[in-house]
DNA sequence: TAAGTTATGATATAAAATTACATTACCTAC
DNA sequence: GTAGGTAATGTAATTTTATATCATAACTTA
């Protein structure tokens, strides 16, 4: 947990001279880190042993330790003690709550995706006849932006957010063609069924889902990633940042795979693209 | 910039002993931001006032400081020097890389969003009569995701991807109704069109978009912001991530407005679409 | 190679943090 | 209500850490 939430979570705990300095830092946080123990502890007005032993109390070696873990607690900028949004939250600080906890999402997504899942993937990605990309909900916008990028490939690439469409199009898979899966929970019954219809066809079944979920379970190779679950609002949001960026991870690889060559005619097909677009000195 | 890559890029312009410290550093950031000055100043084979004046250099104060920095700098898990995609690089490492820009991203997008803005869109969105999300290519895709956030709280959403659809609904168009634009650019020449078409026919037109480009100017309320340009592989990942964190921030703003009794509504969404899943115990 | 410049290190000093111990405040049992 | 104990806090001493000062060494350039 962030130093600082831990802060504000054992205030109740402390004594009363500990509170002093815990107040002092909440209020200030910034200030603190750059404070000496001797101007913080007259900032809280105790003595400075008080302040040593309220940073040990919070699991650190000593002082300077403590400031270094308050440091990286404060490292993305504002320090918000908790990102649950709550009922009385004003616009700015639910904006920040939501981006720092999309952030931090991300952050616990990457460090539980497996590596070799990816290198696998883009390899089973780049030797595709045809790759489709499939979600529904949440998921379908995930399905279509990987479309949007893998289109610019110059790959054949088909994506439905219809049950039926997705089904009929697994029903007709070859050998050959890779059907990428996504599912935040991987329990959706349909996309199950569409995993094992498409394996049986000989298409390679990525699935971009939940570790140990059914549809893992059904996929010739599941990419699986842990992400916290979106409580706050009862809506979808981390778990589709999370596949989204998965998606650039893996076109990334696959751009990578491909060689500089190729990333030429990505470039190309960006420069194509600005013919829609006024032009920059016009300010219509 | 962050202090390690401002050490590893001012790695040629160290005298020969600062090297040495840096060296020892980028090695092992970990270790070095837990050692004393002396600690750091025997692994470097360096003097102390050395080290000292290698911090300085760094423009900090000394190495208390400089400590400090660093421990911010390495705050977000692994501390990759550089985050732009290289030829060589590993599928570990480029998937790390691609993870923190984006959440790097979503910070910059943060810190550029204007509070005031998101809170007046609020305001439009909660006495919409009906709402339309429009975009195009890969800002189609977060439209898309915004739809399926609105439809949940039972407000007649509508979603085209298709420009000549898009310019219909908005020649459709009446007092009440709320047109919400996504582009990152904001020079896409139809989406500019279509933002005075709505806006003629009397809908408000929310723009989420770049500040002072050609359609932040044609739209009631743009809610602009500033995000760091996907150079590397010419694909657009950066900014539609911070579009999508935009939409949550927007879509939250909407319940918070609606009290507590429509966050219920939602959780009984939710649960609904359990059944579309199989059971938690179930493992197929 | 000599003069000047810059880089580095040794030592001294100052600052900061920690320890050990003393005092105070607080609580409980009688 | 007070004696005895315990926990909290502070004072002062000690240790650790960082910085300033100055001397020396290395490197440049004429």
């Amino acid at each position: 947990m962030n130093t600082l939430e831990k802060v504000q979570k054992s205030l109740t705990q402390f004594s009363k001279s500990e509170r002093k300095v815990a107040e002092v830092i909440l209020a200030s946080p910034q200030t603190a880190i750059h404070s000496s123990i001797a101007t913080l502890a007259k900032m809280a007005d105790v003595s400075e042993p008080t302040v040593n032993r309220f940073c040990r109390r919070l699991d650190t070696k000593g002082f300077p330790d403590f400031k270094l873990h308050l440091a990286q607690s404060l490292a993305n900028g504002t320090p918000y003690v908790s990102r649950h949004v709550e009922e009385d939250d004003t616009p700015e600080s639910y904006t920040t709550k939501i981006f720092e906890s999309s952030m931090a999402s991300l952050d616990t997504a990457r460090q539980s995706l497996d590596t070799s899942a990816i290198n696998k993937a883009v390899d089973i990605l780049t030797q595709a006849k045809t790759i489709s990309f499939f979600g529904l909900g949440a998921s379908a916008s995930v399905a279509h932006d990987a479309q949007n990028k893998f289109f610019r490939f110059n790959v054949p690439v088909i994506c439905f957010d219809d049950v039926l469409m997705q089904r009929m199009s697994c029903i007709n898979c070859n050998e050959g063609d890779v059907v990428v899966l996504i599912s935040h929970t991987g329990r959706t019954k349909s996309l199950i069924e569409i995993a094992r219809i498409a394996r049986e066809n000989g298409a390679a079944v990525i699935g971009i889902t939940a570790r140990n979920s059914p549809l893992s379970y059904e996929c010739t190779l599941p990419v699986t990633m842990e992400v916290p679950e979106d409580t706050d609002m009862y809506l979808p949001m981390a778990s589709r940042l999370a596949q989204l960026v998965t998606i650039d991870v893996l076109a990334t690889g696959f751009t990578l795979r491909r060689g500089p060559r190729f990333r030429d005619n990505l470039k190309r097909v960006k420069e194509v693209l600005k013919e829609s677009r006024v032009n920059k000195d016009l300010t219509i």
